[in-house]
DNA sequence: TAAATATTTTAGGCAAATCTAAATTATTTA
DNA sequence: TAAATAATTTAGATTTGCCTAAAATATTTA
């Protein structure tokens, strides 16, 4: 059930991706996703019915079969394995690694991986905030919502960011906001909804909707 | 001067290494080495001619060009750098790392290798004992010569090995030797090549001409 | 040096991954 | 519901990398 090439595999982790946003792929999604053609998305989609990761019925939709899904966690697993590494053990910043991890999320050997996972001290999410699949492929979910959607008086840990942008990271930066900082709303501005917020004891300023829609918190612990 | 394949990459290095042990390297050496055929070497030559990296003219032979050497010595760099790191950092054996790290070498981001050559603390050995080139393709070369070589009486620190057998490691792991470790000839045998060796104050005993000559010995320090 | 042998190259073909243009099927809209 | 539009698939090419068999060239040997 392996030996697929790493073509193979980026298109069954964009359609992964895909199916968790929204449950019907088409075509020209898949396409967009990866910087090709509708032609060579149906080529492939033939190939990967053949392989099996793929249920696919002509002119009607196709879907990850079971054994798809687990191949894309494991990619999945791989990719934001390596972005930790990047960021934790070699200094990249967040806007950095996704380019080289889209690489490195290839790289085939089972065991290191494994070994990769432990000398990292098996991490639950990558930079982004995002899970990261055991090598089961199972994942850890947090029950995780959008600050706008935070009612006044709350506190909770940012937990994820929406955006991967160079620009995103240099304003959190300078803010002082990063993954597991906690975040309370103080009032909310509808002129402009603006949000004010209070990071540490004495942190309070306001930010922008922009801002606020790029960040997902929580209230369990990371 | 760079976007070259993976292929094309493995070709360049396989070159590299075969001018080194030979300067005069056949289209035949390739195939042997690459396990492929004759006529697919001739089509890769052609290929790589074109793009600047071989000179190369047929039926009387070829050579990596001053920049094929200077992309050879990068993919050297990249290979031994990541071996060190699964060794030192992963807990591999040496004698399961080359080929992940065939994999490994062909990660592109230029940056990501002189931050893990930082994160890894610039060794200039990789665990085989074989020099890491910097970010110059400059290479330290160890005057180093064959343990079968060296007189009686002489002491001599372990530089590298002629092998990456696992048969070999399990040899040295028992005998307490690696890379690094002092030994002096105390005696040669002739009638089976054997040698009586020490490595530390108490630890003296045989070692047969075949290991003898899967090892190599420098008096400069490590 | 001429024949035998070895090496290298060419010819022709195949599979993967991609493309454009045309054909087919599905969905929307009037 | 029929025409218009959108989405998808097919047809036919191209590039990379590889193969086998045959031809061309180089080297060795008698
Ligand atoms: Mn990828
Ligand atoms: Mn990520
Ligand atoms: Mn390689
Ligand atoms: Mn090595």
């Amino acid at each position: 059930m392996d030996n697929l090439s790493t073509t193979e595999e980026n298109y069954i982790k964009a359609i992964y991706h895909l199916q968790q946003a929204d449950s019907t792929v088409s075509t020209n999604d898949v396409a967009a996703k990866l910087n090709t053609k509708a032609a060579s998305v149906t080529d492939m989609l033939k190939r990967l019915n053949t392989k099996q990761v793929l249920n696919y019925e002509k002119y009607r939709g196709f879907s990850l079969s079971d054994e798809g899904e687990r191949v894309a966690l494991g990619i999945v697993r791989k990719h934001r394995l390596w972005e930790f590494f990047l960021v934790e053990k070699l200094q990249f910043g967040w806007d950095e690694v996704h380019a080289i991890a889209e690489e490195l999320e290839h790289i085939t050997s089972k065991v290191l991986i494994e070994r990769l996972d432990n000398f990292l001290g098996n991490p639950k999410f990558d930079p982004h905030g995002d899970p990261i699949p055991d090598s089961n492929g199972k994942i850890q979910t947090l029950p995780q919502i959008n600050l706008v959607d935070m009612p006044i008086g709350e506190t909770a840990k940012v937990s994820a960011v929406g955006s991967q942008s160079t620009e995103l990271l240099e304003l959190l930066t300078h803010k002082k906001i990063a993954i597991g900082t906690p975040i309370t709303i103080k009032k909310k501005f509808s002129f402009d909804n603006s949000l004010e917020i209070e990071t540490y004891s004495d942190q309070r300023f306001t930010i922008s909707r922009e801002l606020a829609l790029a960040l997902f918190v929580t209230k369990q612990q990371l």
